[in-house]
DNA sequence: CCGGGAACTTACCCTGGGGTCACTTACCCT
DNA sequence: AGGGTAAGTGACCCCAGGGTAAGTTCCCGG
């Protein structure tokens, strides 16, 4: 049979296997989560058997890993440059939303991996994620605290919440868009703008 | 022995032992979601073993679906009395967030069940939590048409994006609370009415 | 006093999924 | 041509966790 899935090698170099596997790496575990993700599903997505996986990333926490780096790089760099441009009004958080739009516009779901609950709670995974989480929640942060200094709210409790709200936010507009993949990043960030100008009135 | 775990009856009846299992189910389903929750951990939560779980509910889905109905089932009616009393402006949304709040008192953590993203696809799990998300999404999909149409906006599917996004606040804005578990139903009640405030400004 | 049922447990089965081993095939370099 | 190495696989181990069978203790009604 020259075709199906033969013994031996078929000559993809190991660099290129590997993007490749990251990529349907995030699709299983966008859609699955951490611990509902299968590696064997995984490796029939990309038309593979599972020990190559695991010679190439280790484990399955070595694989997530991978695509949590994969995806909080691009992103995170864009959003803290985004974050600059955001002054006291509402309107100007159309910024990060852009930001976030265009970063994910590759793969939308890639979104799920940064704020995936049953992701383990402790060891490698843990601490990178964390850290991204820190510095995603820090900018969420300092811009609430701004907002709300700028009309004489200087409770931290106060601060605290809104950045929890705001991300929130972010979360559901995300997973909007993951709802209607036919929209576009651009259309996104026009809605988006319509939207928060409706709310501020 | 006299203390410790022995073979035989405790005397504790059915109705009785069934509200506490629910109650630890809860609990456990929250912090692990569905997928991560393990049945004889909810036994030793309860101080029972496993067998006695099956022999009252059948199944891990039976449980979890138990403790669907009494989640959703308090806090669909207190919301949807709550929703009659929102009008066309921002701030009568602390209506519906004060009934959230008071019908969570007891215990915050049961939120998580109803959009626990673990659970089954399939099955009478998907169908009663389908039910209890479509009354949930209908009630703030209605809100939302209408906040838009009093600005001039019609279009469907910005109505459809901003009920998303109302979700969204309430989801984390709940997930704040649980983080703050010091905080008293009032007292949420009055810090988003406080952050309204600030955001419509 | 005694039988039956409700309340409980110990010990087990079985599937699914993470992880590993030994082996095979193709390519490249000398 | 031939050997070394990278690419790739089928078959296996092992354990966690859902689910079950069979037995034990207690209480209550006759």
């Amino acid at each position: 049979m020259s075709s199906g899935a033969a013994i031996g090698t078929k000559g993809v170099p190991r660099a290129e296997r590997e993007e490749q596997i990251v990529a349907e790496a995030i699709a299983e575990f966008a859609e699955s989560g951490y611990a509902g993700a299968s590696m064997v599903e995984i490796a029939r997505r990309a038309g593979i058997s599972k020990p190559l996986i695991y010679q190439y990333f280790g484990s399955k926490d070595g694989l997530f890993l991978a695509c949590l780096h994969q995806v909080s790089g691009g992103l995170l760099a864009r959003l803290e440059d985004a974050e600059l441009e955001v002054d006291d009004s509402v309107a100007s958080r159309i910024y990060p939303l852009r930001a976030i739009f265009e970063a994910l516009d590759p793969q939308p779901h890639a979104w799920r991996l940064l704020f995936d609950p049953s992701m383990p709670a402790s060891g490698e995974i843990a601490v990178a994620a964390r850290e991204y989480r820190t510095r995603t929640t820090e900018l969420a942060a300092s811009g609430s605290t701004r907002f709300l200094a700028a009309r004489g709210i200087t409770s931290p409790a106060d601060a605290s919440a809104l950045s929890a709200v705001w991300m929130g936010v972010v979360d559901s507009i995300v997973e909007w868009w993951l709802a209607h993949p036919e929209e576009s990043a651009d259309q996104m960030t026009e809605r988006c703008y319509r939207l928060l100008g409706a709310i501020t009135g």
